[in-house]
RNA sequence: GGUCUCGUGGCCGAGUGGCUAGGCAGCGGUCUGCAAAACCGUGUACAGCGGUUCGAAUCCGCUCGAGACCUCCA
C-alpha cells in the first residue's frame, strides 16, 4: 500500500506522487514571533516534522522549509493596521529585530524540547523584501493588480475571471463578497475581497522598505508565496499549516502564485486541527493559550503539574493531526502514562531472551504500523499497534509467549524505526546515571537483597521508600530487583 | 447571517455498512513478604428521532448540541 494524503484542495485522500521521483518539497507556515511558543504552535511543528520524518524514512530526499513571520502581518485591517511586530516593539521599548530575535530563539528552544527536526530552510520574511517586490512587479506587470496610494492589491475580481478564487477554502466569490465584513478604509480597493500585496507605510510605521511604490511593507500573505518558490519551485509538493490558515492566507498564496507564475503552489495542501481547551479553540488572541513553557513548568492556573515536552508530544500524537484534540490535566496524565509504558517496553527489549521459534506474528505487525502511517499519517492506529508490540515484549519478558532470535531483531528494528525515528519519541528521563551512579545503586540493592533474604522487610521497605523519594522506582522480578529513574 | 466540521463507554481518542482500535481510570484475578511493574479477564459506547438495507455507530433526512472559518491566529 503506497502513501495516501488527504488533500485539502479535493477533499479527499490522495495517492502521494511527488513532482520529481526522489526529491520531495515542503513548505510549511512557521510562527509569526511577537509572542511565546504556546501549545497551539506545537501542534503543527510537531504534525509535519511526523510528515518530514516519514518522508525520508521512504526514501524521499525532503527539502523542508518553514518560515519565520517577522513583518508584513497586520494587527487590524489594511488602512489602520500596524504590524504585529513593531506594535510589541513600540510597547517593549524595543529593536523590531529584538523582538524577533528573542521569540525565534523562544519558539526554537520549545521545538526542540519536542524532539522536532530542524527544517532545511528557514526562512525569514524580512530577508525576502526583494523578492516579494519582484512578484508584486510581476503581478502588477500581469495585470491582476493595481496600485493606489502607494499600495499595490491584488485585484480579485479580474483574477476570478481567468482562475478559479476560492477553490480551496470552498468558497465563491459571491459568498465571500457577501460575507466579508465592511471594514475601515476600504476605499483604496476597488472591491473588499481584494487584498493588498503591498503596503503604504503610515510615517509612525517603523517596518519599512524602499520600493517602485514608495516606503512600505509587504502584504499579509506575500511572503509565502516569495519563499516557497524561491526555495522549492513555483510548483512544490506539499503545503502545510494549521486549518486556521486555509482562508484566507493559504486561499490568497494561491490567487498570487497563479496570478505571478501562471500555476499552484502546492500539489498537496496539508492542515492540522486545532487544540482545543475545554472544546475551544486554544489561542493567543482567545487568551486561553498555554505557553509551551508553562507546560515544562507547570506554572499555569490551568495546569495541576509539570509536563514533559516528550508527554505533549506524544499527547499530540495519540490524536490524528485532522481532528481537534483537547486539553486537559487528565488527558495529559493519561498520556503521561500510556508513553511511559511504551518506552519501558522499548528498554525492556534489550534484556529478553530468545526462543527457538515464535509465537507472534511480527510480519503483519509491521504490516499495520506501515499500513497505519501511510493512511494519512494516523499515528493514533500506529500507536495502537505498538502497544500490541508493547504486550508481546512484556509477555516475552514474562515467559508467556517466545520470540526467535531473528524476530527480536525484527522487533527491536520495528520499535526503533517507529517509536524513535519516525514518531520521534525518546524517553523522558535523563540517561540513567553515569557510571559512578550505577555502582552506587548495585551496592545499595545489593544492601536491600540481603535484607530481604534476611526478612529484615523493614530495611527492605525503608530503602525503597527511601530511593522512590529521591525519584528512584525500585522493582523486584524473579532474577533479583532492578531500578529506574521516574519520569 | 454565509460556508464547513463534529457529537463514540468515567476520561482521551481511532474506526466506519456485518468480524465491535488503543491508552488512562475502574473492577476481578495471577505474580509478590508487601508493593510497583507486568500479564489475564471484565465494560456490549457510538447525541435524539425517522428512513434506506437482510443488517448502521458507519449511508440519507430532520431535530438538538458543540466547534471552526468568514478579522491576526498554528
Amino acid at each position: 500500500m503506497s502513501l495516501q494524503i488527504y488533500n485539502t484542495l479535493s477533499r479527499k485522500k490522495e495517492v502521494f506522487k511527488p513532482l520529481h521521483p526522489t526529491h520531495v518539497g515542503m513548505y510549511v507556515c512557521g510562527p509569526t514571533v511577537y509572542g511565546d511558543p504556546h501549545l497551539g504552535h506545537a501542534r503543527p511543528a510537531i504534525t509535519f516534522d511526523i510528515v518530514f520524518r516519514y518522508l525520508q524514512h521512504l526514501g524521499f530526499k525532503v527539502r523542508y522549509v518553514r518560515n519565520i513571520t517577522d513583518a508584513g502581518h497586520l494587527e487590524n485591517d489594511a488602512e489602520v493596521g500596524e504590524d504585529k511586530i513593531a506594535k510589541k516593539a513600540r510597547l517593549e521599548q524595543l529593536e523590531p529585530m529584538e523582538v524577533v530575535q528573542y521569540y525565534t530563539l523562544r519558539y526554537h528552544q520549545a521545538i526542540e524540547a519536542l524532539n522536532c527536526l530542524s527544517p532545511n530552510i528557514e526562512p525569514r520574511a524580512t530577508g525576502h523584501i526583494i523578492e516579494q517586490i519582484e512578484m508584486v512587479k510581476q503581478i502588477l506587470e500581469n495585470e491582476l493588480a493595481y496600485e493606489t496610494n502607494g499600495s499595490v492589491y491584488l485585484d480579485v475580481n479580474k483574477y476570478n475571471e481567468k482562475y478559479p478564487y476560492g477553490k480551496l477554502s470552498g468558497r465563491n466569490l459571491e459568498d465571500t463578497l457577501e460575507n466579508t465584513r465592511s471594514l475601515d478604509g476600504q476605499d483604496e480597493k476597488k472591491s473588499p475581497v481584494d487584498f493588498a500585496i503591498w503596503k503604504k507605510a503610515a510615517p509612525e510605521h517603523i517596518m519599512r522598505w524602499p520600493s517602485p511604490w514608495g516606503e512600505g511593507f509587504p502584504g499579509w500573505h506575500l511572503e509565502c508565496s516569495a519563499m516557497s518558490s524561491k526555495y522549492l519551485g513555483d510548483t512544490f509538493d506539499i503545503h502545510g499549516g494549521g486549518m486556521d490558515l486555509v482562508f484566507p492566507h493559504h486561499e490568497a498564496e494561491i490567487a498570487q502564485s497563479n496570478a505571478c507564475n501562471d500555476c499552484d503552489p502546492a500539489k498537496f495542501w496539508m492542515h492540522n486541527n486545532m487544540i482545543t481547551i475545554n472544546g475551544k479553540k486554544m489561542g493567543k488572541s482567545l487568551g486561553n493559550a498555554v505557553n509551551l513553557e508553562q507546560f515544562f513548568t507547570g506554572n499555569h492556573d490551568l495546569l495541576e503539574r509539570a509536563f514533559a515536552p516528550m508527554t505533549i508530544r506524544f499527547f499530540i500524537l495519540q490524536a490524528h493531526y485532522r481532528s481537534t484534540v483537547d486539553f486537559s490535566n487528565e488527558a495529559l496524565q493519561a498520556a503521561e502514562k500510556g508513553m511511559a509504558k511504551l518506552m519501558n517496553a522499548y528498554e525492556t527489549l534489550e534484556g529478553i531472551t530468545v526462543s527457538d521459534s515464535s509465537t507472534y506474528d511480527l510480519a503483519e505487525l509491521k504490516d499495520k504500523c506501515y499500513a497505519a502511517m501511510n493512511d494519512d499519517f494516523n499515528t493514533p492506529i500506529l500507536i495502537s499497534h505498538l502497544f500490541d508490540g508493547v504486550r508481546i515484549i512484556n509477555s516475552v519478558k514474562d515467559g508467556t509467549e517466545q520470540l526467535s532470535a531473528n524476530d527480536l531483531d525484527d522487533l527491536k528494528q520495528l520499535f526503533q524505526t517507529f517509536v524513535i525515528d519516525i514518531l520521534g519519541l525518546k524517553p523522558n528521563k535523563e540517561e540513567a546515571g553515569n557510571d559512578l551512579t550505577n555502582e552506587l545503586m548495585d551496592i545499595v540493592l545489593q544492601l536491600r537483597s540481603k535484607a530481604k533474604e534476611n526478612k529484615d522487610w523493614d530495611s527492605a521497605d525503608l530503602i525503597r521508600e527511601e530511593l522512590n523519594k529521591l525519584n528512584i522506582q525500585v522493582k523486584d522480578g524473579k532474577e533479583g530487583s532492578s531500578w529506574q529513574l521516574k519520569n
